[in-house]
RNA sequence: GGAGAGGUGGCCGAGAGGUCGAAGGCAGCCGCCUGCUAAGCGGUUGUGGGGCUAACACCCCACCCAGGGUUCGAAUCCCUGCCUCUCCGCCA
């Protein structure tokens, strides 16, 4: 959420980050009628409350020196009740225009590259070889298929379509994906694990930006009156860890890291990726998530990025990263770096963690504030996260790029000691 | 699921319809005193919003888990919800 104070003071500044965005900023235009309305509002309410405390006051004078107050009893009433009518209109006010900010996209940072959608985007850099293959590369769906790891066709009769269903080797894979990047990231790069709710609330929805507006891509738990959703990513959980909270300035930064599994409807993109693993209902994915001072999240941002590449680097998967622009930038972020895996069956790069910088535009919501010592009042922490990494994008990227003209698929050297073998072959 | 107890400032803890943003203690900050460590003494220290400012100061409003209600007036009374604790039942 933007701060109603310069959507106010500083309209230009985000009349031209919506442009950026390719949003229309005359969306602009309601909120700050609203947001006028409501301040005369708050001050005829105010102003009103006034009179009756010091009514009240009177009236509680004159009750103790045993005199009657009745005569002030009758215009107390009075302002009391017509306080109860600017108060109802007052909130109706806020309402609307708490809405109104909701639905507002983060401002992008100076650095983010201008463009109108994932064209705009600009490639950073690259690292690792393209593999080189004496035959033509299987898609993972059929090598993992084939291998009898991966079972895509009992996964629908148990659940649906994009549910995958894994076995064996293909099972322990996914497991030792997740250990291997659990023991990384909370090695040297100093993140500490934690393993939180999948199923979280609305309130909990709406710090890290995904309600009101994204509501369609969630499963909610309709027989509950509780209302719970299933968490899209483990951002949300992890993030509202501090919701409401006041952290001491010595307490940041703060890195967590941690593993969950993740669900999304994936309304709208029927036809896109319907086979294989990149895009399910269900999926693994090991989350950074930072919580820093405001003049540190840049660089914040510069090196969780980094222990989000280390993974494939380690791995050994060639990849590149991209600076989002402005056009294609998420809801809430100020700043977005995709990091993007070879799949050598699409000869493309494919996303597989996407790490952003969002400023305060969650804190702000989610209310995380932080003190500095000596210093009066409060601030709002920046957040960030990224994917460190998706597991079945890895996974996929594993069997695609270490596939062997037999069929077989070779483990990593760091993955050995947790697969326990060095290939996978048929059987 | 059944029966109780409770949620107050950074922490502990009073309060019980009017002058309570809230006693007291601890912690923190400022100063005094003391030639050691320590102790002692005085003062001070919440958050958000609005107004006025170049800014500070200042003024006003709100906040004692959350949301409603009663009342001229609620931390205090009533209702609902959430959370925590104890006991019983059930359970991975």
């Amino acid at each position: 959420m933007l701060d109603i104070k310069i959507v106010r003071e500083k309209t230009q500044i985000v009349i031209e980050a919506l442009k950026k965005r390719g949003s229309d900023a005359s969306i602009l235009d309601g909120l700050l009628r609203l947001e006028a309305k409501r301040r005369a509002q708050l001050a005829v309410v105010e102003e009103l409350r006034q009179q009756r405390n010091v009514l009240s006051e009177e009236i509680g004078k004159l009750r103790k020196q045993g005199e009657s107050p009745s005569a002030l009893l009758e215009n107390a009433k009075k302002i009391s009740d017509e306080i109860a009518l600017k108060e109802q209109s007052l909130r109706e006010l806020e309402t609307q225009t708490l809405q109104e900010i909701l639905v507002l996209p983060n401002i992008p940072h100076e650095s983010v590259p201008l463009g109108k959608d994932d064209t705009g985007n600009v490639e950073v850099r690259k690292r690792g070889r393209l593999p080189e293959f004496s035959f033509q590369p299987k898609a993972h769906w059929d090598i993992g298929e084939d291998l009898k790891i991966l079972d895509f066709e009992r996964a629908g009769k148990i659940a649906g379509a994009r549910f995958c269903l894994y076995k064996g080797p293909g099972a322990r894979l996914e497991r030792s994906l997740i250990n291997f990047m659990l023991d990384l990231h909370t090695g040297e790069a100093g993140y500490t694990e934690v393993f939180p709710p999948v199923l979280v609330n609305k309130d909990s929805m709406t710090g890290t930006g995904q309600l009101p507006k994204f509501e369609e891509d969630l499963f909610k738990i309709g027989n509950d009156e509780r209302n719970l959703f299933l968490i899209p990513t483990a951002e949300v959980p992890v993030t509202n860890i501090f919701r409401g909270e006041i952290l001491n300035e010595e307490e940041l930064p703060v890195y967590y890291t941690a593993y969950t599994p993740c669900f999304r409807r994936e309304a709208g993109s029927y036809g896109k990726d319907t086979k294989g693993l990149i895009r399910q209902h269900q999926f693994n994915k090991v989350e950074l998530v930072k919580f820093v001072k405001p003049e540190d999240s840049y660089t914040e941002l510069e090196s969780l990025t980094l222990n989000a590449e280390e993974v494939l680097k380690r791995l050994g998967l060639p990849y590149r990263v991209v600076a989002l622009c402005t056009g294609d930038l998420g809801f809430s972020s100020a700043k977005t770096y995709d990091i993007e895996v070879w799949f050598p069956s699409q000869e493309r790069y494919r996303e597989i963690s996407s790490c952003s910088n969002f400023e305060d535009f969650q804190s702000r919501r989610a209310d995380i504030r932080f003190k500095r010592k000596g210093k009066k009042g409060t601030e709002f922490v920046h957040t960030l996260n990224g994917s460190g990494l998706a597991i079945g994008r890895t996974l996929a990227a594993m069997l695609e790029n270490f596939q062997q003209e037999d069929g077989s698929v070779i483990i990593p050297e760091v993955l050995r000691p947790y697969m326990k073998s060095e290939k996978i072959v048929k059987g």
